[in-house]
Order: structure tokens, then C-alpha cells, then sequence
DNA sequence: GTCCTGATGTGCT
DNA sequence: GCACATCAGGACA
């Protein structure tokens, strides 16, 4: 699995490298796995767009602390969104997982999102959450721990594409969002 | 396929 | 009060 020190490094290096690598989550004894095909960088107090912008608040405490941990909020009254923390600790910064492929335990993940169709499954960050049970309750999980991890995936031959970040008004001029050229599961172009 | 709307917790400018 | 790192469903075409 990942180590503490791949998360505690400049973010937009984690952000790439995190580009291939496989999620696993244990639920009792089933393994849901997907591999990471799309992330957003939000980095610091000075990143417009960053949840630390107003500097520390009781929801955006982890991401405060040190790497390798899950920052997971709730949105929109409705969506909760995976982020893994980055850099050291007193650096408030995480990559915000916007696509996934399902690789083991789709049954699962089709039950927990009541959806039939894979292409819908896990294009998205809210439905990410969803489809590996996550919300707000699993935010502070450390990643190198045994019950969520990322280990190593087939992370070469394929092309990475960078672009503004989706879904938010300021800080658009930061090229922070990094996807997997081609892949169905970005969750769009 | 596109566009529009409603769902509604948290932290704020 | 309002914006917000979203998504599903409906009205079209």
C-alpha cells in the first residue's frame, strides 16, 4: 500500500501519481476496489477554492493534519466527497477523487447506489461516496491503516490530461484537475 | 443528446 | 440569506 511519505509531498505531484493507483475499502469481509482515473488539487489558505481559504473550521480540520488520511465532507445538503489529506502536517491541502473504475465488488457498489448501469456507477465524486459507503463519519481514516488504503495499480501507458478544476467560480485559472486520457470513468471531458 | 430544476447541511464573503 | 469541489429526473429535440 501507499506510504505515509507518497501523500506528504507537493500535492500536485500526489495528484498525478495518484492517477492508475487502486482504492481499496473492507466492508466486514468484502473488498470494494476501483482504480483512481480523475483528481482536483486544492492546496492551501491561498487557493480560492480550497475549503481552507477561511482558514480552519471544524469541517475542514484534517486537512490540517498530516498525509494520508481522508478528508471526506458533505455537500449540497445531499453529496459527501473522498479527498486524500497531502503534504505534512500544518499544510491544509488534499486531492478531491473525481472518477473511479470499479474493479471488485461491483454488485455491491451497484447495491449501494441503487443503480444498474456501470458507466453510471462511479463518474463522479458524490457518487464515489456512495458507492463505497463513505460519508462523513469515515473523514480523519488514515489511508495507510487496513480498512482504506490505495496500493499500487497499473499506472503506465496511458496519456494524463490536465484542465481547470469542475464545479466551482473562483481559482479557474489553476490547472489542477489531472484524468486518465480516454477513460469511461472521468466524469466529464 | 441538451437544458433546467430541486434536493438541503454547513460555514460565510 | 446565500453560495457551495453534485446528481437525478423531467422536458424537450
Amino acid at each position: 500500500m501507499l506510504s505515509r511519505e507518497f501523500y506528504e509531498r507537493p500535492t500536485l505531484d500526489v495528484a498525478r501519481d495518484l492517477l492508475g493507483k487502486v482504492f481499496v475499502r473492507r466492508i466486514d469481509n468484502i473488498s470494494l476496489k476501483g482504480r483512481i482515473v480523475e483528481v482536483e488539487a486544492y492546496i492551501g489558505e491561498d487557493d480560492p477554492a480550497c475549503h481552507a481559504r477561511f482558514g480552519q473550521t471544524n469541517r475542514n480540520r484534517v486537512m490540517y493534519g498530516r498525509g494520508g488520511v481522508a478528508y471526506i465532507y458533505f455537500i449540497y445538503g445531499m453529496y459527501d466527497m473522498l479527498n486524500y489529506v497531502t503534504e505534512p502536517e500544518g499544510n491544509a491541502a488534499a486531492v478531491l477523487i473525481r472518477g473511479i473504475e470499479p474493479v471488485e465488488g461491483i454488485e455491491t457498489m451497484m447495491q449501494l447506489r441503487n443503480c444498474d448501469n456501470i458507466a453510471n456507477l462511479t463518474n463522479g465524486p458524490g457518487k464515489i461516496c456512495q458507492a463505497f459507503s463513505l460519508d462523513t463519519s469515515h473523514s480523519g481514516t488514515d489511508l495507510t491503516g487496513g480498512e482504506m488504503l490505495v496500493t499500487e495499480g497499473d499506472d503506465s501507458g496511458f496519456e494524463i490530461a490536465t484542465s481547470s478544476r469542475i464545479g466551482i467560480k473562483n481559482g479557474t485559472d489553476r490547472q489542477w484537475r489531472f484524468y486518465i486520457k480516454g477513460n469511461a470513468f472521468v466524469s466529464r471531458l
